[in-house]
DNA sequence: GACCTGCTGCGGTGTG
């Protein structure tokens, strides 16, 4: 029986150089062709000769175009026995997977195991005797091996025929993708010879690096498939909403039992609660608009996530109607998660996660029509991944909707309300995704925490290394870049006055009584910090808690809970920073998303205010909204200003983004002017336009900035997982690389004093 | 009041 595949030439599709066995499965599966990223990967990774990353839209395939010719290459006459090691960022992303290859695999006699923290332990026991066919495992478990089983590591690394890389993307420019980086260099030396990477990744800000991450040193050697810009429909709306707080009486029957028993005479007075008008409204177009199909609803935090599931849980109540709105967020139990995983999957009846960034990655959730985005993205490369999950029918548009909620103005309105800082960012991020901009990942950070990670690491597997070992592991490799051998050896002789290495007599580093401790605990395999948050405590009171990602310096001004502190102490041990009220006006109704802006979307931002052409996205309420930000920008020259007052500070008007800000912001704290990141803004307090500007000329005139000139303390820029051990200077290095554009703060305060 | 991710070995007891 001869069989052709219509979408590619079949004289010469790639389809016939997979395994006989492969080609009947796909057929039996009743596909009529191929997806071009499908073709394309077969002739350039079935010779195991390159590196190759496959770029496609989620569920476009790429799991099979990986896998397809990998497997063929595994079972090919005269190749050794042998598996592909891919690397997974999440626990459920490897329990999809590894279903999706088990029936294929079963039909090639080739085992598949996901490896992860929930798999027994005898089935990995299982895995290590055979090392055959292919095995699906986070960076953790993998970091696990090398720690625990270091002995077994060459025989393994020479097994290993291709490494795979799921949902690449996600690791650029992070703690987590520097340890994969390291890892992966690591098995190719245990190995003896490198093996051919395989990157798979949705949307890609900048080609070269992503390459370049895959393959460190040698990026321009990676070849590129990139079959993401395949046409897709996108039906597109941005809408505003003016918002004012009402009281409303609340019904007796949800008046919360404790109260009443507390206080009997309430039971007769009606309780009285404020509710926002706008997300009363949203939550009504919500439920008008998502019920009967598959939705996926973002707002930001998971506070948000859960006011307005329950808001539409309770409407379907009033009305009679079966549930269709389920929540999905980190701080939910796995069981919950999977409830509403599989209402989305099953497709029985219509379902609408409202979700946290949890629902960003590829996980399998079926059949998505609408997007709904509530408040400003929080970059548009997670705009565009969210929006990448809806419409991936063959003849189905892409439904995005964004929802901006913008505070009714008054005398009073700070800056941010009178230039609808939400919905102007909301409206320049859709701007820049129409465009097929992204944010391209940071390059350069020194990623110092995460090189004590993998020299202890290292240390581990091999039962003790050498200084210069470690250096050619490491840096030599080119996976930890910037790093001098001066500094590499304060690192090391700091860990031993902390006793985490010690040194014996041949030169060898061993662990320490502390590192030996450090190592051996299962919270070493992550490359990343969790939760430690900071008490926030003014005047004896505790006010909350927050993580300090960002640089916090003492005299900086923060706003917390609604009001403005000012910063007078950090105890770093104790986890504590003290505040005390700071004068100043309300502060700002805007609530940004997770994660820092970039210079070109406040870029776009300002031409979003100076201009005047129609942007047929927004609707009416959002126009006029918008509308009135311009009136305010162009009545008080915002175009031409760099600085104005508002209350007893000046706002300087920078439009960067937030690592230039913070920069910035630490440049002119360091010269004696209180000054905070307000994001669209800088606020210095109790300054005049001279003072200010002297200030400025004397950074702008400075030939370069130095980490002296930011007078951070090291003791106050603890963020990731292992700065604690870090040297002073390395760890102030550090954290200005992966946090400060101090480059760019320099030109900003150049370009403030010749533009005004 | 920003978001998210991950985790082994061992000893004790019980069962076939």
């Amino acid at each position: 029986m001869k069989m052709s595949l219509p979408a590619s030439n079949s004289e010469t599709s790639s389809f016939y150089l997979l395994d006989e066995r492969i080609q009947r499965w796909i057929w039996s599966h009743g596909w009529t062709s191929l997806r071009a990223v499908q073709e394309l990967a077969i002739p350039a990774l079935l010779p195991a000769q390159e590196d190759v990353i496959l770029a496609a839209a989620t569920s476009a395939g790429k799991t099979e175009a990986a896998f397809f010719p990998i497997l063929t290459r595994l079972l090919q006459q005269g190749t050794e026995p042998g598996f592909v090691l891919s690397i997974s960022p999440l626990k459920a992303l490897i329990n999809d997977q590894t279903q999706r290859l088990t029936d294929l695999c079963e039909l090639l006699d080739l085992p598949v195991l996901g490896w992860h923290g929930d798999v027994p332990a005898s089935r990995k026991q299982k895995f290590l005797k055979a090392m055959l066919g292919v095995l699906i495992i986070t960076p953790e478990s993998l970091e696990a091996l090398f720690v625990n089983k270091g002995t077994t590591i060459p025989a393994l690394a020479r097994a290993v025929r291709y490494i795979v890389v799921d949902e690449l993307h996600s690791f650029i420019g992070t703690e987590r993708g520097k340890q994969v980086q390291s890892l992966m260099t690591r098995i190719e030396l245990a190995a003896g010879h490198t093996i051919p990477r395989v990157g798979l990744s949705a949307t890609l800000g900048d080609k070269l690096l992503a390459a370049e991450f895959l393959r460190p040193g040698s990026g321009t050697m990676v070849r590129t498939i990139d079959a993401a810009g395949e046409g897709y429909d996108l039906k597109l709306i941005v809408k505003g909403y003016a918002d004012e707080w009402l009281e409303e009486e609340v019904p007796d029957d949800e008046v919360g039992e404790s109260s009443s028993d507390l206080n009997t005479d309430s039971q007769k007075q009606p309780q009285k609660q404020t509710v926002s008008v706008a997300k009363l409204a949203i939550a009504k177009y919500l439920y008008t608009q998502l019920r009967g199909t598959n939705n996926l609803v973002f707002p930001n935090s998971r506070s948000q996530v859960e006011y307005y599931a329950d808001q539409l849980r309770r409407q379907c109540e009033r009305n009679g109607v079966p549930n269709e709105f389920w929540t999905h967020h980190g701080s939910l139990s796995r069981e919950l998660r999977e409830e509403s995983e599989t209402a989305l999957k099953a497709g029985v009846t219509a379902a609408t996660a409202i979700c946290t960034n949890t629902l960003e990655l590829g996980i399998d959730i079926g059949n998505i029509k609408s997007v709904v985005q509530i408040g400003p993205p929080p970059s548009v490369a997670s705009l565009r991944q969210r929006l990448g999950r809806s419409g991936r029918r063959p003849g189905e548009s892409a439904i995005l909707r964004c929802l901006s909620i913008e505070k009714k103005l008054t005398a009073k309105s700070s800056f941010s309300d009178q230039i609808r800082e939400g919905l102007l960012q909301t409206t320049a991020m859709v701007r820049l995704l129409l465009e097929s901009w992204v944010e391209p990942p940071r390059k350069g950070a020194l990623h110092a925490s995460t090189l004590v990670q993998q020299s202890l690491s290292v240390i581990a597997q091999k039962g003790g290394a050498t200084a210069e070992e470690l250096w050619t592991v490491l840096i030599k490799s080119k996976i930890f870049e910037n790093i001098s051998r001066e500094e590499f050896a304060s690192l090391l002789r700091e860990l031993g006055a902390r006793d985490i290495l010690q040194q014996d007599s041949s030169g060898l580093l061993l662990p320490g009584v502390s590192g030996e401790k450090l190592i051996n605990h299962y919270d070493f395999y992550s490359a990343f910090a969790s939760g430690e948050e900071f008490r926030l405590l003014a005047e004896g009171r505790v006010l909350g808690s927050l993580p300090i990602d960002r640089p916090l310096t003492i005299g900086q001004c923060l706003i917390f809970g609604g009001r403005r502190w000012r910063v007078r102490d950090v105890d770093t041990k104790g986890k504590v920073v003290f505040v005390s009220a700071d004068r100043g006006g309300s502060p700002p109704a805007f609530d940004g998303g997770a994660g820092s802006v970039n210079d070109r979307v406040r870029q776009e931002m300002r031409s979003v205010l100076a201009g005047s052409e129609t942007l047929t996205f927004l609707d009416s309420k959002a126009v006029e909204l918008l509308d009135e930000a311009k009136l305010y920008f162009h009545t008080r020259g915002l175009g031409q200003k760099q600085w104005f007052v508002e209350g007893n500070s000046l706002l300087v008007l920078t439009w960067r983004g937030d690592w230039t800000n913070d920069a910035l912001a630490l440049l002119l704290t360091a010269k004696g002017l209180a000054t905070s990141n307000e994001g669209v803004a800088l606020r210095v307090s109790s300054v005049d336009h001279l003072k200010l500007k002297a200030v400025l000329e004397e950074i702008a005139a400075l030939p370069q900035i130095s980490m002296e000139d930011l007078r951070l303390k090291p003791e106050h820029v603890i963020r990731e997982k292992w700065d604690w051990v870090l040297p002073d200077s390395l760890r102030l290095a550090s954290f200005a690389s992966s946090v400060l554009d101090i480059k760019g703060a320099h030109t900003t305060a150049q370009e403030l004093l010749t533009d005004n």
